[in-house]
DNA sequence: CCCTCATATGACCACCCGGTCATACCTACG
DNA sequence: CGTAGGTATGACCGGGTGGTCATATGAGGG
């Protein structure tokens, strides 16, 4: 967390430190980022950076959570949507597009941050990574019990395979995804490989 | 690729600087890979370690080279199975599960390969992953002939999903993969989430 | 024996890193 | 005016990096 005097700055200033280190934690995962460029980019000097966060791990994780929450604001409306759970993660991706075609540099920080094998992250990693988990294992077991999937898969599985699609599609939003393909990824998932009689 | 003096080494020598490189690539990502360590672990002298490569992304792409040869030993069986995709899909997943069992640190190797967001290593990336849609683009295509896929999905939607699933379950491997597990993921993948009739 | 040529070496280079600290600055209050 | 306390600063630290190069070694052939 970011200490008092960070926040006691004029907002212009604070502004400037988030955006000089929003775009370093974008283009470089945290070990690769450098606190010296963020500095330079931003034009204070090295120590003061010292008097708003205590290393730099406590910078990326501000700026990390920060990415998250604007993504949540997006994201979230999907969950409350009325209707089935192919429709919720037809929107549920939909909206993680438009995040990243509105704030793509906010999106590369929160996707990026996947990647990271520090073991100083990992327990973040696991915490966030449990959170969707939660979310995700809600709205499946309302599905099985209506009858709209198919009760007899596995949902430890079927979370996984929604993690791992999701992650990889949402690496690919960068490279422009038209809705088409999105769709037709999404039916894969829906009516499974296995021809239907 | 190594230059010739590099073949010119006496096995045992050639074989202790293969194994000391492994053992850093498999830990780290090509950028945090660090030749000073791989050069004191073992016994040459940095100056030594040009005479055998041009620089550490040719000793780093000779390493991963190396592992993916040994891999696709295991993994290539799968690909001559007499079955259906469903069967060669099992059998390419178990085969990748026992290579990263026998060889720990060669399918750490592999595996942070993909990780990589270098630019000077993206054109090799784009080279491995059409090498693996071609692969299976074979497959999948003889699988909707004779009926037993789907043939309205996307075919390069198909190999998205897979591709996603795949690079995460091999990822997962090094914490233990129990069959179950994996049976029930490519269940998911096979049936799908909507239920049948 | 000497000359050649491939190979081995490690001190050294320039550069970068995260983090520190003595100092200076600035404002507010007594 | 003086003092006190929060803030800004950048030179500096120890340690790391990939890569170079003058020099040494050693084997083979004339």
């Amino acid at each position: 967390m970011p200490k008092q005097t960070f926040f006691n700055l004029e907002a212009e200033k604070r502004q400037a430190i988030i955006d000089a280190a929003v775009r370093e934690f974008a283009e470089h995962p945290f070990e690769q980022a450098s606190l010296t460029k963020i500095v330079e980019n931003c034009g204070i000097a090295k120590g003061s950076m010292y008097q708003y966060f205590d290393d730099k791990l406590d910078l990326y994780m501000y700026i990390v959570d920060l990415a998250y929450e604007q993504k949540k604001a997006y994201v979230s409306r999907a969950f409350s949507l009325e209707g089935d759970i192919f429709q919720i993660l037809n929107e549920y991706y939909r909206l993680s597009y438009e995040f990243a075609l509105d704030h793509p540099l906010l999106h590369q920080v929160a996707n990026k941050f996947w990647d990271s094998r520090s073991a100083a992250l990992s327990a973040e990693l696991e915490k966030g990574r449990l959170s969707r988990a939660r979310d995700f294992a809600q709205v499946l077991h309302e599905a099985m019990e209506e009858g709209i999937v198919n009760s007899d898969l596995d949902p430890e599985a079927v979370f996984f395979v929604y993690h791992a699609v999701g992650k990889e599609l949402i690496d690919h939003f960068h490279q422009g995804c038209d809705d088409r393909l999105l769709q037709q990824i999404l039916d894969v998932l829906k009516y499974g490989l296995a021809a239907r009689n």
